[in-house]
DNA sequence: CGCGTTTTCGAGAGCGCTCTCGAAAAGTGT
DNA sequence: ACACTTTTCGAGAGCGCTCTCGAAAACGCG
């Protein structure tokens, strides 16, 4: 089908190029009327607006990028669901780009983002280094969810609280053998640990670092294999929820219950967690929230490029379910 | 930043703007030294190639517009691993829409779509009707998934097999009074409401039908006001898995135990409901698959637009896990 | 009714790229 | 060395739109 432009509408309509592109951005400078009229024959003729071309002569395009590190964390729909509650009502168009758990292909995506020439990238569990961010970046503005980089405007939980929170609450029930399952060491990414380590050297407890996954399957067969060991925690502090309930899925399957032989704790609070099949306690870090206010930060950044980096904070809250309890044995 | 264009690349590598063209595109035409040279210059000079303008003078895009339904029923994240498993060595640009699961915004979300000028696109969870669907698409082909739309190709899955599966399974394990979760009534949405009608009509049941949503909380207080009232089904088959984990979520809430007080088959085999703590059982329309095959639909129509409509169909099989079991009476 | 001011309109340039097409260079065969 | 084919290269047009800028129309006021 031979596509219709603007000219042709300008042509049947009797007015000018100029003012079919003001009418259908509905921008100042044209009669109600004459914009009607022209909207009525565009219809008519079934135009539609392409906004490619449009974004080429427009010099900038108005466009967020969105970088999501896993569409099966649920955690990063509810960020999802926050940005487009602010970017919606904005007129700010979205543009999704969706990572790989391994973060292999973290800086491919950003690259595509790039090239749509989005002015203003907002990410969420990015993988790669603060530094190769920054090298493929350059000066494209960055709002950074749940991670703190320096070139960046963030929107953060502070993942020592929750840490320490989580731990907290163990040992209030009587645990003293508490292991952390946690993620791969990436860049941004160990305060959760940290957090964990600083709270068990505060009750002077003994660490125990199980190196874990993005992925509920893979904590799944890890924990399983740990559960074959001697000497097996009380009770489990997981970096992220999906990999909690990959624990809770091999404690059930070697025949044991969350909560009564053998604690778990989360951290995000998805939605997979709050289901009381499931029932997990975990650390809620407000997802809706922080993307939220990462879309308040973008709309700030896009109107002002200049302005201050901003770095807001959400205060990470215990949400206490059937996970835990007092353990078994001393 | 002044943005730096090919011009400036050419005049720096002394050649052609035509060929600093060629040598992004790496077609052919163009020496291998003289291409390395220019790619040199680019990424010194910082260049980034501008897929805008591209798009723009290359006529076409090449992009693949992708709408999914909700971001929080892993599904779709299903669908969309398998889509990109073949778009993306295909070299295939995904362009992602997502929806509101009250298909508010449907239209809109597709019509963003095709401003972006993707050449085709394919829909996961469209709750529009067929003939919106073909109203705002127009001459752009679409491939759906998981719902037949005439004037379009199709990936499906036979809900009416799979519904027969649930209700002969529940049949056979002596249940009588199974009631069918549904979801809203929408266009093409009718298939496993049929299903189940059509099998228990065939073992002589009475059929009894709860009207019911694709958000899992809803379902969940539906089926805890249900529980409330006399005669209450010995088995729930829902639509989907959110809505058979809402329902689940409302039995435990209530004190019973799923596939023993009563019994629960979800729809859509999604990793929520594989988790050892859901242990939900499930039609699996092989998510994965769908969006796979989805792809290679894609790809085809992109190939050849005139190419004549096809219809894949993926068999649903049901996975027996823990929340079904024989009824308490009879 | 004339003058200045505001609003509405149209022509034209140009966004950064791709693509066609003809010229130049390189390769082939006798 | 010459004509001929094949490959490499450059000039120029144009994708569909936005935006600037000056002309025309409409308005306000003494």
């Amino acid at each position: 089908m031979r596509t219709i432009t603007m000219e042709e509408i300008a042509r049947a309509a009797g007015v000018s190029r100029s003012h079919v592109s003001l009418a259908y951005r509905n921008a100042y400078g044209i009669k109600p009327e004459v914009r009607e009229h022209i909207l009525a024959v565009g219809r008519q003729l079934g135009y539609r607006h392409n906004r490619i071309a449009a974004q080429l002569a427009g010099g900038s395009t108005g466009t967020i990028g969105v970088y999501l590190q896993d569409l099966h964390n649920d955690l990063f729909a509810d960020i999802f669901d926050g940005l487009r509650d602010v970017s919606e009502p904005a007129g700010r168009q979205l543009v999704l780009a969706i990572g790989h758990t391994d973060g292999s292909r973290d800086a491919a995506a950003l690259e595509t983002l790039l090239e749509s020439r989005v002015e203003v990238i907002v990410a969420a569990g990015l993988m790669i280094s603060d530094r190769d961010v920054f090298t493929v970046l350059g000066s494209t503005p960055l709002v950074s969810i749940a991670r703190h980089i320096d070139t960046a405007d963030s929107v953060v939980s502070d993942n020592a609280v929750g840490a320490h929170l989580a731990v907290n609450h163990l040992v209030e029930l009587g645990h003293r053998r508490i292991a952390f399952l946690a993620n791969p060491p990436t860049d941004g990414y160990g305060e959760r640990r940290a957090g964990y380590l600083a709270t068990m050297r505060q009750h002077e407890l003994n660490p125990q670092i199980i190196e874990g996954s993005y992925s509920r399957r893979e904590c799944a067969s890890i924990i399983a294999a740990m559960l074959l060991s001697a000497n097996t925690p009380t009770a489990i502090f997981a970096h992220n929820d999906q990999a909690a309930l990959g624990a809770m899925d091999a404690i059930i399957s070697a025949g044991l219950k969350p909560g009564v032989d053998i604690s778990v704790v989360g951290y995000d609070n998805t939605g997979q967690s709050q289901s009381p099949s499931a029932a997990l306690t975990t650390i809620d870090i407000h997802g809706v929230e922080l993307g939220r206010m990462a879309g308040e930060s973008v709309l700030i950044r896009l109107g002002n490029p200049e302005a201050p980096r901003t770095s807001h904070h959400v205060e990470p809250t215990l949400v206490v379910r059937a996970t835990t309890g007092p353990p078994v044995r001393g």
